[in-house]
RNA sequence: GCCGCGGUAGUAUAGCCCGGUCAAGUAUGCGGGCCUUUCGAGCCCGUGACCCGGGUUCAAAUCCCGGCCGCGGCACCA
């Protein structure tokens, strides 16, 4: 019967789902592979989040294949993050999601070498020994480089001296010929390699081995086209690139996969920008809480507050592959989330500000069970032995004892107020029956065993701003490190961490 | 400046290709009610939008033109 229900509402989830729309020319190509091109610099974000969930899902949809591909070709500039290969593998399987190939691009330079003497040998790229400068200026005229219509021997001679070492950086690329005349200048004949001293920046996984290296669109659109990827699933900024990409395969004769374009996201009130998070990190380390501080849009850090895996899918789903920007309002992340969490967390109870109360009348010891969720007894329950009448409540709900004179402590007792001194609250036990509670409309609040207390540092982000705030949880906190559970009448968030005398938790959402 | 893309409620999204069924659907937010051992969840009711101006047409959110606004690219970055 329970089994039942629980395949009835996931079936209703499934329905209710947002579909995809079809992805385009799926019959010229006769299957489907699509594949996760991050670079390893940083951890990834939301907005990556969309292009590696897109590309799954819809990989999924067609029975096809996905890959994961590093890349990682510029040990200079974005210069990988030798930990970071791992995170965002880690990241992605904590989205859910399955990877059927793996490649890291710096363990593939002599394949891009091969294709490089391919294209020259046909005279689709050259090897270009103007300073950056005079090529510019001769590129914006829409003329052409003096290098440009050599015969490929000449060429294919400046390439082995490229690899070579015979020039130093700066002093000779290979470019793919385009159209000098085509409008946008960027596209005329651009820079397929470069040559990178790695003796000065070496890269993190093959140090020096290499000093010539593919562009973004060079390695790419090779990669593409060698790993046999239907669709490319990218976001807008990438439009031009495509029609870079367009002339490397028209010399070789290669069919473009399908792309689809889709807008960026950006979160209310959060950093997306790997490269602003890096800043900051770099120029105030001791104002984070570190990599993932909870003030970040990327992966890590939403996980880290306590945003669920499901959520994240849900929400890019719901994006689909619109072209427009979209800016998520925190309160809609915080809804879906909260909906999410709700059958799948289990209730704490966390008191802020709090007043010790004395209980009269309790038999001692006694010993109290507390559910951890109302309804979903697989969750289990927690049990505490009193042998002091001893407890704490908010004061805010010290205020609300005192005006309704009556209150519930949530699955334990109705009690009475009797007085308060010295910030003490002494109160009498009329009973544990939750109906005559219900009878009496009695506020229901939470509460803390004086004996099986903790202190708890609860961080909390607002824009830029992060809080502390600081409280008593009950011990069994202490046991849940890493889940997303509910404070009872706080808020969602997640048990970051145990210390010696207090835990540590981030606030999610209410 | 030059290329390109886009503008549906506070936010996100459906519809736009193939004009009428759209006095525009859904989610969230907001207001109200019910339910519930939470100020959480669930259920019900209500609220709220086609950027502007022309044109085509019997008929335009949907097609065309102009304007305005937003975004992206113009790297020996990805």
């Amino acid at each position: 019967m329970a089994e039942n229900l629980r395949i009835s509402e996931e079936e209703r989830r499934e329905a209710e789902e947002k579909r995809l729309p079809p992805l385009p020319n799926v019959d010229r190509w006769g299957y489907v592979k699509t594949r996760f091109a991050p670079n390893p610099d940083f951890l990834i974000h939301l907005g990556n989040a969309r292009a590696a969930i897109l590309s799954y899902e819809y990989a999924r949809m067609y029975g096809g294949k996905f890959v994961l591909r590093f890349e990682d070709t510029d040990p200079r500039i974005k210069r990988p993050l030798p930990e970071a290969y791992e995170m965002i593998r880690e990241d992605l399987r904590w989205l859910g999601i399955k990877w059927d190939e793996e490649y890291i691009q710096s363990q593939r330079m002599e394949i891009y070498y091969d294709v490089a003497k391919k294209l020259l040998e046909v005279g689709g790229a050259y090897v270009d020994l103007c300073p950056p400068d005079k090529f510019r200026e001769l590129r914006n005229r829409g003329v052409a480089c003096p290098h440009r219509d050599e015969p490929p021997e000449v060429q294919l001679d400046r390439f082995e001296k490229m690899l070579s070492g015979e020039y130093g950086e700066g002093q000779a690329v290979l470019r793919i010929k385009t159209d000098l005349n085509h409008p946008d200048p960027a596209v005329r004949d651009w820079v397929a390699f470069r040559i990178i001293d790695t003796s000065r920046n070496p890269h993190p996984i093959v140090g020096d081995k290499y000093i010539v290296w593919p562009t973004y669109n060079f390695a790419a659109a090779v990669d593409d086209h060698l790993m046999g990827i239907t669709h490319i699933l990218r976001g807008r900024e990438h439009a031009v690139n495509t029609v870079k990409q367009l002339f490397l395969y028209k010399h070789l004769g290669w069919e473009y996969p399908e792309v689809v374009h889709f807008g960026r996201v950006n979160l209310e009130g959060f950093i997306l920008s790997k490269s602003k998070i890096k800043q900051l990190l770099k120029k105030y380390p001791e104002r984070f809480l570190g990599i993932d501080d909870i003030r970040f849009g990327t992966l890590s850090a939403l996980r880290r507050r306590g945003i669920l895996p499901e959520t994240v899918r849900q929400l890019i789903m719901e994006l689909g592959v619109k072209h427009t920007d979209a800016t998520l309002s925190w309160d809609n992340v915080a809804a879906l989330n909260r909906k999410v969490a709700d059958s799948l967390c289990r209730r704490v109870f966390v008191v802020l500000n709090p007043v010790r109360v004395v209980l009269e009348g309790l038999d001692l010891p006694i010993n109290v069970k507390l559910r951890y969720h109302p309804t979903r007894s697989e969750l289990g329950y927690r049990e505490y032995v009193l042998t002091k009448p001893i407890v704490y409540i908010q004061r805010s709900d010290v205020e609300l004892l005192k005006s309704n004179k009556v209150l519930r402590l949530m699955e334990f007792a109705n009690v009475e107020y009797v007085e308060e001194h010295d910030g003490e609250v002494v109160a009498r036990v009329r009973g544990f029956d939750v109906r005559e509670a219900k009878k009496l409309g009695l506020q229901i609040v939470q509460w803390v065993p004086m004996e099986h207390s903790i202190k708890v540092d609860i961080y909390r982000a607002q824009g830029l701003k992060l809080h502390r705030y600081t409280g008593l949880a009950e011990s069994a906190i202490r046991e849940l490190v890493g889940e997303v559970v509910q404070m009872v009448r706080i808020g969602f968030g997640r048990i970051d961490k145990v210390l010696k005398s207090k835990v540590v938790v981030m606030f999610a959402h209410e």
